[in-house]
DNA sequence: GAAATCTTGCTTTTT
DNA sequence: GCAAGATTTC
């Protein structure tokens, strides 16, 4: 289980979100009182010893408490070391209690690591920080308040984008649109666009909305309605729902003006259009907003992220401030020098320069490969090499180097590799263990258990495990819903008195009501338990019903006697193990909550998955995205080639603008390294199962190479030619030449040609070397050779001019001697 | 109704 | 090259 989770881990630091009573500090608030975390401020030993800490422009950022304050903080400038000490700051000087500071984050991993560096500022727990979390957080605890404006039951159910698509495929359907021309997951997209731009379907531009045989608005708008019938949302309409009520209605909007005294706002360049007008209308009368970010580092615009948000802001808030961050306590100069040079490609940048007074360090390696494959053992070895100290740089761990791959199927290579030779090593950010078909289908259970009107819920589970209901008896009981204008929990209830089914399936069906009513019963009993609780400390009277077990119990419960688990019990395919160790741990997860109603609120929320409670050390392979806010003493990021990294749709779709947020990503991938890393390229690829040949990525040629070192992959290009003309390089040749031993080899002077772009020059020896090795067929067993078709393999016979080989992928053939090549000079 | 086989389209990136 | 979905087959 390469990907194994831990639930656990997930949860661990979970604030249970069960009752959102304990957050209404809100109301409760009149008490002019300091609240003991200000106090702890107060008294703390010297109320400026967070100030000391600070360099001149942290601190500067931080005492300008009032009016609107832009800080740009360039990558490992101490930002979260600046904010946190803000909030501080805040409370110390009496500005602002704890629940009266609004800060967001995106992640709730951010939102985690600042609760817990105020708490470590401050020296103890942070009790009354409830608006401290991710946009989303923070919009579901004022949706669950104000739903009723947007037409909701404030127990609306969020949806995951499994039931999203769902419902939207049931629309197209129900509008007679072609499912395979339109596919639903594309009106999800298109919604969630809309959505992100704060569009309601009566804003959306009537130009927009050309898919869709044009009636993407109306769809929009079904979806909507059906949402509200069902009484749900989606993780767009958090954020939207929030601004239309404000902007309808201006009473609730100032109450929350006057109540947040002080917004801060962490990774500003990643705002979308909605998120920015809720900030704008949260800040609009007091206007102390300060919003945190780099605009270099802005990788999201693919899900509405605007830069221009952080480019405008000055413009936005009249009489700003902005305060650079520029002292970076990251990396090393020539790190920081060739990330500077890369971004410095951009147009459209509010600009920074990053400086540190670390010593210079080793410069960036580059090398070229011939193959993924190759790229990836190479990286292996490497690693190894890196851990055992032989690269005459002190031994590293695991846990300190990092992969950043450009797309997650890069991932694959590293895997298959690091699984062959051992290497420990663990993927960030893969399947989520929300997103698992077994932990849904139990959520799904327990959703109907919690809310039997939860039709989505229904759907997915009724015939899970097989009950006999299928199409036509589903269909049946939508039929039945659908003229009784009920639930299709309540539907089937009907359909089953009007004897409208009959025999084994209406048996079956009967049982599964029987057993949901029942198990609603019990959780209804769990959510009452809480809320009396919550509200007068007096323990449970007599009299009062009592659930008859624990949510723990009722969820195995819900399991086991609806015959889920014993579904993948005699389901004999070699995963059904795995899932079964999985709903485990979903039961496990529960103890953390009082019941189930809150701990499928959290679920809904947690978006992350960290999972680094592991012993043994262990390296990372992640995407560039996941990778933003990390830093890793040593970096590799492999796959730089033109069409993969800049990847080609970003620059098909978003042109310049893509191409732009491209080069951020690259400048995010490279200021991730504290010390060492490494840039790497692969001749061929494999792409979609086809065999590709690869031009290095243009942002190679945006390296300053007097921070870059290139070096010779041993084996490739090695030996021979390749070594006699690597090490004299001429000065005052194009860069390119100057780079490397690489760009002088036979590989890539073909692949200069075929691009149009040949270097200057051409060292003697390499030309027609390839050639002559090759025609001489001098083929020994025991040689290392190349096939085109085979890969990789060994001679173990050799009978004229035909060779056996054993290939390491493709078993043992027989060729002809012409098709193989000397695998350390094969022409591209 | 379920299993076996064939086809398709897919690779960004995520709250 | 693969996984999901569709289609065919039992």
């Amino acid at each position: 289980m390469g990907t194994s989770l831990s639930l656990a881990a997930c949860f661990r630091y979970s604030a249970p979100m069960s009752s959102f009573s304990e957050d209404d500090a809100f109301e409760a608030a009149s008490q002019p009182v300091r609240t003991p975390l200000s106090q702890r401020a107060m008294q703390g030993a010297r109320p400026t010893t967070y100030l000391d800490d600070l360099n001149p422009a942290q601190r500067e950022a931080v005492e300008a408490l009032d009016g609107p304050v832009l800080m740009l903080a360039g990558a490992g400038t101490g930002k979260t070391k600046a904010l946190t000490s803000r909030i501080v700051h805040l409370f110390s000087t009496g500005r602002a209690r704890p629940n009266e500071i609004l800060s967001v984050t995106f992640t709730n991993k951010a939102a985690r690591e600042m609760k817990t560096r105020v708490e470590r500022l401050l020296g103890g727990a942070v009790e009354g920080m409830p608006w401290l979390g991710t946009f989303h957080a923070i919009c579901v605890k004022l949706l669950r308040r104000h739903a009723e404006l947007a037409g909701l039951k404030s127990n609306f159910t969020i949806l995951d984008t499994d039931d999203q698509i769902r419902l939207l495929k049931q629309l197209i359907l129900a509008n007679n649109i072609d499912e395979k021309r339109w596919p639903a997951r594309q009106l999800a997209n298109l919604i969630d666009a809309w959505k992100n731009r704060a569009w309601t379907p009566a804003k959306v531009p009537s130009g927009e909305a050309t898919a869709f045989n044009n009636r993407g608005t109306e769809l929009y708008e079904q979806y909507q309605h059906r949402l509200r019938e069902l009484n749900a949302v989606d993780f767009g309409d958090l954020l939207l729902h929030v601004v239309t009520i404000f902007q309808a209605h201006p009473d609730v909007l100032e109450q929350y003006q006057r109540w947040f005294k002080y917004i801060l706002v962490d990774e500003y360049q990643d705002t979308n259009v909605a998120q920015y007008l809720w900030l704008r209308l949260l800040a609009g009368a007091h206007k102390n907003i300060c919003c945190v970010g780099d605009d270099d580092q802005s990788i999201y615009g693919w899900r509405g992220a605007e830069v221009g948000n952080i480019l405008r802001f000055e413009k936005d808030f009249p009489g700003a401030k902005t305060v650079r961050l520029e002292q970076n306590y990251r990396s090393t100069p020539h790190i920081l020098a060739a990330a500077s040079s890369v971004i410095s490609g951009n147009e459209n940048r509010l600009g920074k320069t990053l400086w540190t007074d670390k010593p210079e360090g080793e410069k960036l390696r580059l090398i070229g490969h011939w193959d993924g494959d190759e790229e990836a053992r190479w990286i292996g070895d490497e690693i190894e090499a890196l851990e055992k100290g032989t690269r005459g740089l002190s031994p590293y761990t695991g846990d300190d180097m990092a992969i950043l791959v450009r797309a997650s199927h890069q991932m694959r290579a590293f895997e298959d590799r690091f699984l062959t030779i051992g290497l420990p090593y663990r993927v960030i950010g893969g399947p989520r263990f929300y997103e698992r078909l077994e932990i849904r289908d139990a959520m799904a259970y327990f959703r109907l258990v919690t809310s039997p009107a939860d039709d989505l819920a229904f759907e997915r589970i009724v015939n899970q495990p097989k009950r006999g209901l299928g199409d036509k008896a589903q269909q049946k009981i939508q039929m039945a819903a659908r003229a009784n204008g009920t639930s299709l929990l309540d539907g089937a209830r009907i359909l089953l008195q009007d004897q409208g089914l009959t025999g084994k399936g209406a048996a079956q069906l009967s049982r599964f009501i029987d057993q949901i009513d029942r198990w609603h019963e019990v959780a209804r009993l769990h959510t009452t338990a809480a809320t009396l609780a919550d509200e007068d400390d007096v323990i449970l009277d007599e009299d009062r019903p009592q659930a008859p077990f624990g949510h723990i119990e009722l969820a195995e419960q819900i399991l086991d006697e609806s015959g889920y688990t014993e579904m993948w019990q005699n389901d004999k395919t070699p995963e059904a193990p795995g899932r079964l160790e999985n709903l485990k741990e979903l039961v496990k997860a529960l103890e953390n909550f009082d019941n189930l109603q809150g701990f499928l609120e959290h679920v809904a929320l947690i978006m992350d998955n960290e999972r680094n409670d592991d012993a043994e050390p262990k390296v990372s392979i992640m995407t560039l995205h996941a990778a933003k806010g990390l830093e890793f003493p040593v970096v590799f990021l492999p796959g730089w080639e033109d069409g993969l990294f800049p990847s080609q749709r970003s620059m098909d779709e978003s042109g310049l603008k893509g191409l732009e947020e491209e080069r951020r990503l690259a400048y995010v991938g490279i200021t991730r390294a504290e010390e060492l890393c490494t840039i790497s390229f692969a001749g061929n690829r494999r792409v979609f199962g086809q065999w590709q040949s690869q031009l290095p990525s243009r942002f190679i040629d945006e390296l300053s190479e007097e921070d870059v070192e290139v070096l010779t992959p041993p084996g490739l290009y090695g030996g021979g030619f390749g070594a006699a003309s690597g090490g004299s390089v001429q000065s005052g040749m194009e860069k390119r030449m100057t780079e490397a031993n690489v760009y002088n080899s036979p590989g890539w002077q073909r692949m200069q040609a075929r691009a149009g772009n040949r270097p200057v020059s051409q060292p003697r020896e390499s030309r027609g070397s390839v050639i002559d090795m090759t025609a001489a067929s001098s083929h020994t067993v025991g040689e290392r050779v190349f096939h085109q078709k085979f890969g990789y393999g060994e001679i173990i016979g050799v009978e004229g001019d035909k060779l056996e080989i054993a290939f390491d992928k493709a078993g043992v053939k027989k060729v002809v001697a012409k098709f193989v090549t000397n695998p350390d000079d094969v022409p591209f």
